[in-house]
DNA sequence: CCATTAAATGGCC
DNA sequence: GGCCATTTAATGG
């Protein structure tokens, strides 16, 4: 957890549950209150002038949901859509200013989190921008094998759709699904069930 | 069973 | 690689 469930509650936070295809801010509204995945999955989307959807980041329990609007007066950039059942913890903007106030380690914690954000999304960008369909879904694996705790070869399944990849990578689903084929005859990852083990 | 959704395939540009 | 049409597989009433 990004920040303590007692502390945040202790500052006034609620919990909130969420539905498949609920949606906890639109793009474009402002941002009135911090949010804590206890459970469940948020991505963070947008659509761009042909409707094509971009999915910017797939958020899971113990993070924070776009937290860096909290520090700049500016409307949100993207939507945050529930992908599976989920709580959530939330926090006004004025509670969490005070809290912050008062807990110089949860500061230090946030400067963390979102440098490590930053970091990533340069990875991500450098990746997205390379002609290469299978760079850009190595870099997507890559990135979400980073975070679990095993690391061995083909141990960790890809909790994406080919759809969602696409959404990430900027590629069509088509692509997706050939090129994560083509990866699988280079012995770069398997495919079980139609599952990614990468 | 049927409906829905995701995955996969093939043809064409 | 994208786009379109079609088929196949999986999932959940």
């Amino acid at each position: 957890m990004l920040i303590e469930q007692e502390l945040l509650l202790s500052f006034g936070a609620t919990i909130e549950n969420f539905y498949p295809a609920d949606i906890i801010f639109d793009e474009g509204s402002t941002p009135k209150y911090y949010y804590q995945i206890v459970k469940g999955r948020i991505k963070l989307n947008h659509y761009n002038e042909n409707g094509k959807e971009l999915i910017l980041a797939i958020l899971t329990s113990g993070l924070s949901v776009c937290e860096l609007l909290l520090f700049m007066d500016k409307t949100y950039p993207v939507n945050a859509v529930v992908l599976e059942p989920s709580t959530l913890l939330r926090l006004s903007k004025v509670d969490f200013e005070r809290m912050l106030d008062e807990n110089v380690m949860i500061s230090r914690n946030i400067n963390k989190f979102l440098s490590e954000r930053l970091y990533h999304k340069i990875i991500m960008l450098e990746n997205n921008t390379s002609t290469h369909a299978d760079v850009r879904i190595l870099g997507v694996l890559n990135y979400h094998k980073s975070f679990s705790s095993e690391q061995s070869k083909y141990s960790f399944e890809v909790p994406l759709t080919r759809q969602q990849l696409a959404s990430m990578t900027g590629l069509r689903v088509e692509t997706v699904i050939r090129t994560i084929k083509n990866l699988e005859k280079l012995s770069k990852l398997q495919i079980r069930d139609r599952k990614i083990y990468y």
